[in-house]
DNA sequence: TATGAATGAGGGTTCATTCAT
DNA sequence: CATGAATGAACCCTCATTCAT
């Protein structure tokens, strides 16, 4: 890599993480491109150099920072040891779920995306290198339970609208009870759900 | 009611149904409030003597709307002389889900609301006369499944959540699947969570 | 005076009473005939029966609150038997400054035409039945001095102009000295004016 | 300075000068945003790039005129050769004087701020570098003088807001009396004033 | 007389995007 | 590559005034 293109990686990141801070603070609607670059200290013209504009941003952002934080929880998951394929995914979803709890910032400006569709998009299709195919890491998964499935793919994006949706409103707003107070329900949800699936 | 109340009412229908029209069309978020009074044949300050602003103007559409839709279901429910608690939560799930199906305006109009947050909000704890107690309508449904059930009202959220965020992917995307292969699998889970609660 | 009259005299002062209270609490640009309306109790076409607009309602307020203002530190001159014409018009000079700091509502209300021609146009040319004539009271005082003035109106425009247009500064910002300390320049001052024109 | 700055100073003269042709012919509370970057043959956003808001440029232009203004006067004195402090004064005030009655709409337009509160923001403690600082000025005059002076800022502050206050009604609407007629008494007034303070 | 729904011009302000430097 | 001044359409909202009832 030149010199010149380590600069331009440099601009772009400093673009990146700018616009991740803003638009997880004042989300993005309320984020302008002034408020980006002004942030940044580039020029506004520079802004559109490196993307289209705002939304473009930030479906690069939340490609980037879904894969980071399932990927997170896969390691948390490998270091502590969990074995057995509900096991995992529970340990995911509550990994996942901890961590967007802690960062509700996050958890805004992912949610109305963190759905099947930009969840496939993001991970399990990845655009970028430094992006996990998630759907590998899911069908390693499956190969290690020793079980087969039907219809593997809609049995995660079940558990994944479920968990991500009622996880959204328990997060934010407690409602209709608060996140731990939800973490059992939706462990027996999940549960019970693959079990339908297994055989 | 004296000719100034209808003509009142008359004006405020057509700003709703006119909101509506361009909400579905064309998304909230691109549709202003100029657009709206153009449409609907009225001065700009007219708009502001019925409503707060465009927000106002869709969260009374949103009740309106679910509250409707909802109401219809439930009546289909007592036509088609559904009986059983699972039964009836199924034939309202499909009879939901085929209706959004068949209205994609409407779905993408209340998505992002269509959420445990809102359906409590219009349905629930109605504000206004025209709409649908929604709750009263569940207990009912639960005293007269003669049984008992575990956290009622967790269970009710996890199956709207459920439903509500599988069906919008389904319907608008066919994404992973069209909402026809879908529905089975709904089927499938709500009732293994509706069992897990019973007893 | 008839039924209606009354009747029509009570809106009238309601209408006057109410814009006064906001004209001195918000300040007359941030008062809207809406405000006015809505806190009289009345429709706002009525308001147009009896006002032409904001300003009409304004400039007889100034009439009538600077005649009462100048009636009051009149008649207080009577009660405290303050004889003298320099004595009496620093008497009259001290009781209007010292009303004014304790009501800043009405001095920034009628500040800005607290000067000559108002003062004026409102108390020397009264156009109502219920404001009174200063000019007369004036011209009385000047007679019981026993003594001749120069020009005594360029005297009193003068002494009017200094001691209005320096208190406003004094009582709203003290600014440059505080009211209480002003007052002692003013008094040498209105007296050496005084001096100047006596003969 | 480059060539961009020399456009950017332009374009704000432009602005500025703009500004005080619309606010000294129709008044600054006719005059909108509108009038001005259409007079100026500038895009609206244009303006906001320069000024916060109206009151913005009207405050920079209140400096920078009446700065002006005094400064010809300070100037025209020393050409006169005027010696003398109370002489100085007086040629300063007749100077002032018969600038405002020969541009009438700069006077409406400095009006409601010729009086101590501005003048001191605007002449004192100046904003900008081409801002005259007044009090220097005074002071260097009052060394000048041989004399000294109890509250020299008091004296300052009770003969700037007679003449100002007592030479709008004069300019603008001859009320109580002409220009030409008020001189002679606001000389004698000021000379009183100031030699009660002398010492 | 009294009402108050309706008007619609006009206000201030924002901001994504461009382009000459 | 980088800049940032300039654009100008589009936005929301206010409010004095009218007029049919």
């Amino acid at each position: 890599m030149g010199k010149a293109d380590q600069n331009k990686k440099l601009k772009m990141d400093n673009l990146l993480n700018t616009s991740f801070e803003l638009f997880t603070s004042k989300g993005i609607n309320k984020t302008s491109i002034s408020d980006i670059v002004e942030k940044a200290g580039v020029a506004k013209g520079t802004f559109y150099l490196y993307f289209k504009d705002k939304y473009d941003i930030r479906n690069r952002l939340i490609s980037h920072k879904s894969s980071q934080l399932f990927l997170e929880a896969y390691d948390a998951m490998h270091a502590a040891m969990v074995t057995g394929f509900e096991n995992r995914i529970i340990f995911i979803m509550n990994y996942v779920l901890d961590a967007l709890a802690a960062n509700k910032g996050l958890l805004a400006f992912i949610y109305k995306d963190l759905s099947w569709a930009v969840f496939k998009k993001a991970l399990i299709n990845p655009a970028g290198p430094e992006v996990v195919d998630f759907r590998a890491v899911y069908n390693k998964m499956l190969n290690e339970s020793g079980m087969t499935f039907d219809d593997p793919e809609v049995m995660l994006f079940l558990i994944i609208e479920l968990v991500g949706s009622t996880g959204y409103s328990s997060i934010m707003y407690s409602d209709p009870v608060p996140l731990n107070d939800l973490k059992p329900h939706l462990e027996k949800s999940v549960r019970s759900i693959i079990a339908m699936y297994a055989h």
